[in-house]
DNA sequence: ACGTCACTTGACACGGTGTCAACTTGACAC
DNA sequence: GTGTCAAGTTGACACCGTGTCAAGTGACGT
């Protein structure tokens, strides 16, 4: 808190009138980002797919992009999950709204019949929610060195190849 | 560290006599984990197998029913990862041994001549290392309610599609 | 001149980690 | 018996970060 307060140039109390405590503030501060990256317009493609491929490569893309953007705050909104209840339930939020757009990916190939025959609508919903995660974005391109990409490319095939048969 | 410590039934300060801090408590708290489960004896099957795709599976296997064994340490250390640097050089080391296991697997892959054109190796190994992180067990299996073994299925059917062509 | 609003300084409580000093207790050697 | 050593005890303290509180300041509109 002190940290943003000295870079924002107030005093770390001001903060405290401007925010309950710093997990309001980061929620906050993810909402913000949020609107100043138009959201809404990057998720254009995905709802005017055409076919269900299209939509979960569009999804895909749309979202794995989007990741780098909102890394900075999600971490810090991340860390605190475990201990903060505040934290945690404002992530919660903020990631079912996630498997809302990994939901309407699955049901897209579902309606064109194309969702794998081994696994129900909710855990595919599920498994790509999962792939999706912060975290293992995270890991491919900030660890493993990974392009932004290389990242998209990736997810868009494994997860093409997990969830369609054939 | 108290709460440790009074469940073990001495005084906090005792704990650092045998520990210097938190974070070497949980390594070695990981690594009697990985002692009193015979952590190499898991390994055997994917050692053995004798195809790709059989070595894969059983590392899936192995590893993915030892995640809920040491989930509570784990996700201790994980959560010290992002402020404590000791912490966070345990952990790396830890999931490094983990990224071995997959490249293992993705090795014999590759001389079955099975492994996917679409990735080099390093990529393969990067994504099921991913794949198999600690956080997604946790996020299908605790938050998703998946049963354990349906996780692990999952896992092998879907790594396994993502890795191998045709 | 007055109130109000945003902000300031400075203090403090609380919880958790890690450190330190001084004391106790039991086992063992001699 | 006495000395010694290890392992543990109590009690205090420093440091850091979050969150709270009180009192003061300065600019602004009316």
């Amino acid at each position: 808190m002190s940290d943003i307060a000295s870079k924002v140039g107030i005093s770390r109390q001001a903060l405290y009138l401007h925010f309950p405590n710093r997990a309001d503030l980061l929620v906050a501060a993810s909402r913000h980002v949020d609107a100043e990256n138009e959201i809404d317009r990057r998720l254009v493609p995905s709802r005017t797919a055409t076919t269900g491929r299209e939509r979960l490569d569009a999804w895909i893309e749309a979202f794995g992009n989007y990741i780098p953007v909102i890394h900075g705050v999600a971490s810090a909104l991340l860390a605190m999950k475990d201990t903060d209840k505040a934290a945690m339930t404002a992530w919660n939020d903020r990631m079912l709204a996630v498997r809302e757009g990994c939901a309407a990916a699955i049901d897209a190939l579902a309606t064109d019949e194309e969702l794998t025959a081994s696994m129900t609508r909710d855990e595919a919903t599920d498994w790509l929610w999962t792939l999706l995660a912060v975290r293992n974005w995270e890991q491919l391109c900030r660890e493993c060195g990974w392009s932004q990409d290389r990242y998209v490319e990736v997810m868009q095939q494994t997860a093409a190849r997990a969830l369609i048969d054939g």
